[in-house]
DNA sequence: GTAGTTATGCTCATTTTGAGTATAAATAGA
DNA sequence: TCTATTTATACTCAAAATGAGCATAACTAC
């Protein structure tokens, strides 16, 4: 293509995230055809007009994707895209974003419904159908992944140990901040459909099940990094509130700490880990829904810097005593 | 320099931590010379020899600076090196990495000495004086960062609230991850020397204190991500035991921890702490020096992946309750 | 021996956490 | 209007984790 040795492009992907219709939902870009899957809203460095990586990834963003960013944060800095069909012109370094939005809140209940923005937003576990315990541990790990898996594990012995930690097997714990290792195993065992794609662009005969929507290269590994990442600072940094509207009952607050960890926690304990925090004002208003009205609260000083950041310890239960 | 619109080079710049002669030492290289400071090791990514960068990276560690790397993470991406004198060739992005390796340990007690890696290895807190609480809180803190940046701040009161969270004053709490967000107010404040440099390469009259020692363009803020990521991932992944050899003593363990924490922590409760994440199993010897002797442990399975890698929970104590 | 030093064992009061039960305040339908 | 249902909020209680210290063991140095 050129002759320079290196040509290096960076490639700014973001994974943007926020809660809308009791939903984690993900931003996406581009039409889902036979032949291409969708992806992450994506730009350009160009390093002469933006200082920062992250000032150009806000502005493009802004121009193309059409909304404000709250929180944003750099996850990883992906190389290897020679796993994948390296035909693509040159070297894309692709670095990989998490970005956190407020949906629009209607002011008053008969408002304008809650702007939708006319965007291209999914489900995020339609890409990791596996990471939802909030009905329980879903069926497909027992029905399909870990059989496959134990398939696989049988050639590639070595990535035992992986999988048992990675899928809280013979006593070890799930862990959800889990997310990136867990799709990795899948993509390694071949379970996701970029695997097979990248091992073998003619359309070879889909082994196994294939799990979970795919998306454009290696952009569903990005999105698996944003969701442990989130799941993970969730836990000692105040970010969830970036995914708040300006109020809230304790029960959205709840709900939103639930799709991002895919858990459901205890409420009345959830209430008070948020109160002793310290992190909320009452504002005296209430919203009303179907049961008794629930007391609306905004963020201390409209801003996070009060406290030592602590986040909100959420526990997903304590592990069950083993044998032993 | 080039005519191609945006020619990008990347760096991978990597802070190579390991704990030796009572000290967390910090590999560098390159001469310090009044013109110029010393550096991280470093190397280009070249993407036709190496998949990835952590293999590139792990390859020129093993050539160039001759240590096996133990644990290997990237920290973060930094394009911005135009906040340094843009003179340099073309658009260098820097991926910055922690490494951690173990110092060869004597196999026995009148074994050669500890194989003294002809490299130059520093202590790390040369460059973060007022990081290390060990002796109790630094004197450079109330003597001279916090004056200073209240004379900043008389200038920039935007910053006030970020330095009062980052410093851990009104009744915030000091929190030991907070390296990078300290540096860079200090940066911002000029207190640095590469502040200075960067603000004026002609030796313009150094106001203010110059605090700690500096290193080449933005290493020193990738070495204090390095460490505040190191000391925010000892709480919650076992990767303390990457800094350690194969055989040692609790006190050894924990000497270690405090040296990456900053602070002293207490050793019995250390103890229990220990014992019960089940990371260690006894070996039966023992280890002596002055008092009673030690009993030497070593990891379970001489591997991490045995449980659910959770870490050593260090506290440094609990916050005191301030008013009210 | 004896003093000093370090490792290890154990106790104890608090705090945090997981898991309930109980009560309050609304809606929806008979 | 009454009643069942729903949701929010308040409290309780036992278990586990944590911070701090005392006590003892097993050495070295003199």
């Amino acid at each position: 293509m050129s002759s320079t040795p290196t040509e290096i492009l960076i490639d700014l992907s973001t994974a943007i995230l926020r809660q809308h219709n009791e939903r984690l939902e993900c931003r996406l870009v581009g039409e889902a055809t036979p032949a291409r899957a969708k992806r992450l809203p994506f730009g350009p460095f160009m390093p002469h007009q933006h200082r920062t990586m992250e000032i150009g990834l806000r502005h493009w963003v802004r121009e193309q994707v059409g909304v404000d960013l709250a929180h944003v944060e750099q996850l990883y800095t992906f190389a290897d895209q020679g796993r994948h069909a390296s035909e693509e012109a040159a070297h894309i370094v692709s670095v990989g974003y998490l970005a956190l939005t407020r949906t629009h809140e209607a002011r008053t209940p008969e408002d304008t419904p809650p702007a939708p923005d006319d965007g291209d937003w999914e489900d995020l576990y339609t890409f990791f159908p596996w990471e939802d315990w909030r009905q329980g541990r879903p069926e497909m790990l027992d029905g399909q992944i870990l059989p496959a898996l134990d398939k696989w594990l049988e050639k590639d012995t070595q990535a035992a140990d992986r999988v048992r930690l990675a899928f809280g097997r013979d006593g070890a714990q799930w862990d959800e901040e889990f997310v990136l290792e867990r799709y990795e195993l899948l993509y390694e065992a071949a379970l996701v459909e970029e695997a097979l794609i990248d091992q073998d662009a003619k359309g070879a005969p889909r082994p196994q099940p294939v799990l979970g929507r795919a998306l454009h290269l290696d952009h569903r590994r990005i999105l698996a990094t944003a969701l442990g990442r989130l799941r993970s600072k969730l836990k000692y940094r105040p970010v969830i509130f970036d995914l708040m509207p300006s109020g809230f009952t304790l029960r959205a607050l709840q709900n939103t700490t639930e799709m991002v960890m895919g858990v459901n926690l205890h409420q009345q304990n959830f209430r008070r880990l948020v109160e002793k925090s310290g992190f909320l004002i009452a504002t005296g208003k209430t919203q009303r829904a179907r049961g008794r009205p629930a007391e609306v609260f905004r963020l201390r000083h409209n801003e996070r810097t009060e406290r030592p950041l602590s986040g909100l310890r959420v526990s997903t239960g304590r592990p069950k005593p083993s044998g032993k």
